[in-house]
DNA sequence: CGGAAACCGGAAGGTCCCGTCCGTTTCCCT
DNA sequence: AGGGAAACGGACGGGACCTTCCGGTTTCCG
């Protein structure tokens, strides 16, 4: 326990997340070669994710983190729970990126800021725009940070209204559009997504500026892009397959129509 | 060989596609229920494509039209031809639509429609919107179709520049820029795509307008959706798997790192 | 009307991947 | 130093999917 050699009741379960580096899941009590076996695999997984996307196979990241798959599951129950622990940075930047505008003294420059930022980072991640834009992370981690993510939002918004540089007629949720729309420009690992963003950001603001606005339709139902529809639900952790687009979308029922 | 019955020369493919309704595909020649059935996959096909993405597995298909996974594979050798010929209309349509637009006579008016259109037609078939972001459509059809398009939207976009009605600085590749955020909106099959893919729409078309334009970064070195990077090509046809989104992102070797 | 080619459908072959089991190894505390 | 708990890793079970095979059936020409 180098957090607390306590010598005797070990500190276990104290109080971990006080290591030095983020520890964005729960390290502590571990052994120290749990411990490093840990930082490997999170390692491994985020160079993978980054690299290829999020499906890419459990064995894969285990074999380049040099551990076992048993390994991978025991400090990770579950494919998700991973991918969570992996962008768990990511998103505490974000919520710092919205910390900062939130405190920028011109509302509306601290909102292009924010935009121009989250942006860029999902185009340089390629599994960073596939988690977000994924549906299992609702719970856990990224749940709980969106919440928080909404309100400043939201504040920031009525903010940038108010100077009258935002149009009146601007909605939160299209904050969700424009990043959805910007996790489909960069979508696939091609080289020149860095570039697409910042254009398709460029139109964007340049759109949202009350000066000249002209009358928009209704802005849809949609909510940011973490927790969507609520079908089939479930699966969230086992059903392995987990990202994967199809298997989920099977029809009706097995025997529908037998012949 | 379905194809050419030789034994003496029946009118087999002699013309094929002028079955009465579309026929994407090569029709002729067939036996009566031969060319029932692919009609009834191709229904089912395109139902389930809309309905749940171009992922549903070829066995549900099969079932639904009512006939046997072999009948499918026979018609269709690969799951990557039958989503080809699912979408063959649509693509049809999208070339007519062009074609409208190069005919209307305010060209910017017919690039709005033209937007405007497409994009409600990948908001309303989520499998279209797959397939059409997906790589494997590269050849055949999809291939053939799009460099037709290319050229037309190339001169349209260069009408509509003339009227002084869109900006000078647009270039065509931010069209694909436009259909590439449009699929990110619609992406799932969220209830509300529609409403934010016209929403999204809006505001591109608004920033596209040459009045009070202000400078944009540079494009990136995009094309169409289609034919993106050339990656580790091949796996076009074959390799079952085709669209599956990880899988194909194996690290280096699989011996790399042993242990 | 009769036979052969063209068709059909279910089952089997082959991959890939998630998550668990269990015997073995390593670390930590006494 | 030594014993036990924690950790390790390879193999295994289970599930999906794509594609091919093969014996039985239907269509169509003469």
């Amino acid at each position: 326990m180098p957090d607390q050699p306590s010598h005797k009741d070990t500190p276990a379960a104290a109080h971990g997340a006080a290591d030095g580096a983020v520890d964005g899941g729960a390290a502590g009590g571990l052994r120290i070669d749990a411990r490093y076996n840990r930082e490997r695999i999170l390692r491994a997984a985020r160079e993978a994710y980054t690299a290829h996307g999020i499906d890419v196979p459990v064995a894969t990241i285990a074999r380049r983190a040099g551990v076992g798959v048993a390994t991978v599951y025991r400090r990770f129950p579950t494919r998700a729970s991973l991918v969570t622990a992996a962008f768990s940075r990511q998103l505490s930047r974000c919520a710092g990126v919205l910390d900062e505008a939130l405190a920028d003294p011109d509302p509306w420059h601290g909102f292009c800021t924010l935009i121009e930022q989250v942006c860029a980072m999902h185009a340089a991640d390629r599994g960073f725009t596939e988690a977000f834009l994924s549906e299992f992370p609702d719970s856990g981690e990224f749940g709980r940070e969106r919440a928080r993510a909404d309100e400043g939002l939201a504040r920031l918004v009525r903010a940038a209204k108010g100077t009258g540089k935002l149009r009146e007629d601007f909605e939160v949720s299209d904050v969700a559009l424009l990043l959805r729309a910007n996790c489909g420009v960069v979508g696939d690992s091609v080289p020149g997504s860095t570039a697409a963003s910042r254009r398709l950001v460029a139109y964007f603001l340049h759109s949202f500026r009350a000066e000249h606005a002209e009358p928009l339709p209704p802005p849809a139902p949609l909510d940011l892009p973490g927790p969507l529809r609520s079908r089939d639900g479930a699966r969230a952790a086992g059903s392995g397959t987990g990202a994967r687009a199809g298997t989920k979308a099977r029809g009706p029922r097995a025997a529908d129509q037998s012949r």
